[in-house]
DNA sequence: TTTTCCGCCAAATGATCATTTGTTAGGCTG
DNA sequence: CAGCCTAACAAATGATCATTTGGCGGAAAA
């Protein structure tokens, strides 16, 4: 309680700030995608006024930045702890769907985001930095799909994009009360995991 | 030359006209996405003024709802016309996947608008206008995937979601030169056939 | 030739956009 | 208490947006 020093209660201060602004942005950004956001629309979320974002972002365009890196990175803890928990190499892919799929439909996160903006569509700037961070996430599930016992004429590659692709998908036909998004994960890693080596 | 009726001309006229509108825009929402292309863009790249758009449809989204029928459409032609040179199911599922991914990568086609556009993010009249369409798409999928020996507990509404997923997710990843669209859908197909009944 | 109508253009409308600027209230530091 | 800096406000700017309106040339129809 004495503990609460200045130095902390100034970046909570300052961290809760740019975190409400990324939450409202992410929100907006999953539902009507960037383009079709305005910067009224996430400062209205935020519950501050339009000019007041520019004290935090440069731009529109750094919003986005932020919101797919921390995306990415929330993603990335949920993934990486819940194959902790797992070592057989089947049950570790199917945990690190599971993480994936809840990130990618849970309302607060940023997930869909990443997953419905097209790299392609943004300003070179952008999508090198989008480019990377999805790379970077990637090697989560090169590595997962690198320690399964595959036949050996089945392509390593071809999986995991398959994989990654069939998930986002899920974001055009799921409807939250239809399945269970752990069922899914497990119906989608038991298609892949035909391939596996006699 | 002397068969050049008045109402061939006109029909022609008319289509043409309509078709080179369809085919602009086509372009533009495959670029840039809807709310990221303005009818000044897709009036620019048909050659006409913008104000000259209205008269062949309403809105832009009609436009865009002019231009998901037609892309599905064509599609829908090209994987009919694949499949029907096949008999094995499963030959016939890869020929659908290779003329899938052909449209949908071919820069004149309008697969890519179908496959980056999300319902979700439309007016409920486009949106039922969307989902009944791919809906009757995918039943193409629907029969040819029915049509496979899989093992009994294979999930076959999950293998079409997941196939369909992992091809539209081609377009986030797939660079042309890279590899054949051919290849793709052989080695896609080939890591779904490992359900196939023992 | 005269009339009709189709396809398009030119111009303008009002709304909304991202962004900039200048200012102010309030807490922290010295 | 004095000065400063943070974080927000209010307002305006110029660009761009989708859409409407009114009219015009030229081909087909009468």
């Amino acid at each position: 309680m004495a503990a609460t020093s200045g130095k902390r209660k100034e970046n909570r201060s300052k961290d809760n700030r740019r975190a409400l602004i990324l939450d409202a942005a992410a929100e907006c950004f999953s539902r009507s995608g960037y383009e079709g956001t305005s910067v009224r629309d996430i400062a209205t979320a935020a519950g501050i006024l339009p000019g007041s974002m520019y004290y935090h972002f440069a731009s529109k365009e750094e919003v986005l930045g932020a919101v797919h890196d921390e995306g990415l990175s929330k993603v990335k803890t949920k993934v990486a702890e819940a194959i902790a928990r797992e070592s057989e190499p089947w049950a570790r892919l199917e945990a690190a769907c599971t993480a994936h799929l809840e990130a990618l439909h849970a309302a607060k996160e940023y997930g869909s985001v990443v997953a419905t903006e097209f790299p392609r569509r943004h300003s070179k700037k952008l999508r090198q930095r989008m480019v990377a961070a999805r790379d970077e996430y990637e090697n989560i599930f090169r590595q997962l799909i690198d320690d399964l016992p595959l036949a050996p004429d089945a392509s390593r590659k071809y999986l995991r994009l398959s994989l990654i692709g069939a998930m986002a998908w899920t974001l055009v036909w799921y409807k939250p009360g239809d399945d269970d998004v752990r069922e899914i994960a497990r119906e989608i890693v038991k298609l892949f995991r035909a391939t596996e080596q006699d």
